[in-house]
DNA sequence: TCGCGGATTTATGCATACATTAACAAACGC
DNA sequence: GCGTTTGTTAATGTATGCATAAATCCGCGA
């Protein structure tokens, strides 16, 4: 569930990052995890004294946040969590929904190895596997570790970096909406098709499946949103 | 030809603008004008003497263009104005080409008001005004405000930033290439079909349009950088 | 009770101080 | 002559100081 990169094989892993990048993770983990809400606002010197730093660093993070769209600064306020509307939502959704499209079909016709296809199914296996059990929280885990992955296939390091960005800054919606909504039994099917897909190499299938995929994922979200009266998270 | 946002009606503008935001402005000014070239690199302290003001806001203004990406932040060694490879370019343009053709199949099918088809429609005839006197810059000016127009009209703010900031990625190889290449003829034809598309509200045609526009001009770009030789700009 | 003007507090933006450590170079041993 | 080591330099990362201006508070008048 965390979106932070994981450690890797990083046992002797020099930890030795600056004031600047730990602020950094730690305010972005508190916003994604919720334990800073939308609409909280936190001072310089709130934070700093919270993580044991100056302003300094702590500014320098603040700036980053506010770059990744997740926080506002706000001079005399500090910096406040962004709420997130229906109608952002479906601003991600619609970028989010040309990028992956277009992701699946240049990885359906660049080809994949044998081990990066079944990376593909381990996660959709994951997925069905969490379902079964109605594991939510394990289902979305898998669920968006199939989406990195897919868009990792690419090689195109921008469109990572983008589609990163924007699933964060939706990751507090969808978490929220994911006990609200039905059982996504269609993503599994739309899943295991696209791995289908990619294995034939055919990328008009590919992108045509995962087009509507994100598409229905998107205007179900928003609807929920909506109808439920959620004017922001 | 500068991609900085106009001033709009801003006659009396309250430039009370902070250092930090100068320097960032100032400092990408100078890049995108390849004033700093690719490779260039430099110091906080000699940045901060160039713009008149201490290292704080400069350090500032440069974890925003490193977010930007367009330098790099090498702990001794100031910052460094990323080359932008062929490679790069490919990146670039897969992306810009997902987004912007998705962009024109919204438009499309929302719809446009009578000033905004005509304003697409003065951006070509620019285009076509500046190609008959054989005004490169003037070209790609009006080239530029056709594209940001449209991605505007989508009214995705999201959108609209992503494109601006690869647009200002592939700037400088653009501006490089733009004698190199042949008269983009083709590129005024497709814009008028792309604006007859949107007005006859064809979602479809408008998206295959634009999509093969930015995947031809794409091309062409990275395979003049290659057969250049120019590793990197 | 409510509105308003001025004093006060305080968060910020920037400058500056300082310790750290990487980069460079010179000296040294082989 | 070449690789190594050590000493020096200097750029950074962080802390702190300080002036500014916005926000708040308070008292007063209606």
């Amino acid at each position: 569930m965390p979106l932070t990169p994981k450690d890797g094989a990083s046992h002797f892993e020099q930890d030795r990052v600056s004031s600047a990048e730990r602020a950094y993770r730690a305010m972005k983990d508190l916003i994604l995890s919720n334990e800073l809400p939308a609409g909280s606002q936190l001072l310089e010197q709130e934070a700093a004294l919270r993580l044991g730093m100056s302003r300094t660093p702590v500014r320098e993070a603040m700036i980053r946040l506010e770059q990744d769209g997740v926080v506002e600064i706000r001079p005399r306020h500090g910096m406040r969590v962004l709420p997130v509307s229906s109608a952002d939502m479906r601003e991600i959704y619609d970028v989010l929904t040309s990028l992956e499209a277009t992701a699946a079909e240049m990885v359906a016709r660049k080809g994949v190895t044998a081990e990066e296809l079944q990376g593909l199914k381990d996660a959709v296996g994951e997925m069905e596997a969490a379902l079964a059990c109605d594991n939510l929280d394990d289902w979305a885990a898998a669920d968006h570790r199939f989406h990195e992955l897919l868009v990792k296939l690419t090689g195109n390091q921008r469109l990572q970096q983008i589609v990163t960005q924007l699933s964060e800054q939706a990751h507090r919606a969808r978490m929220l909406t994911l006990r609200l909504r039905p059982k996504p039994v269609g993503s599994n099917r739309d899943h295991a098709m696209l791995v289908d897909a990619i294995a034939a190499r055919d990328g008009e299938a590919a992108r045509s499946i995962h087009h509507e995929h994100r598409a229905k994922a998107g205007d179900m979200l928003v609807g929920l949103l909506d109808s439920l009266g959620f004017k922001q998270l």
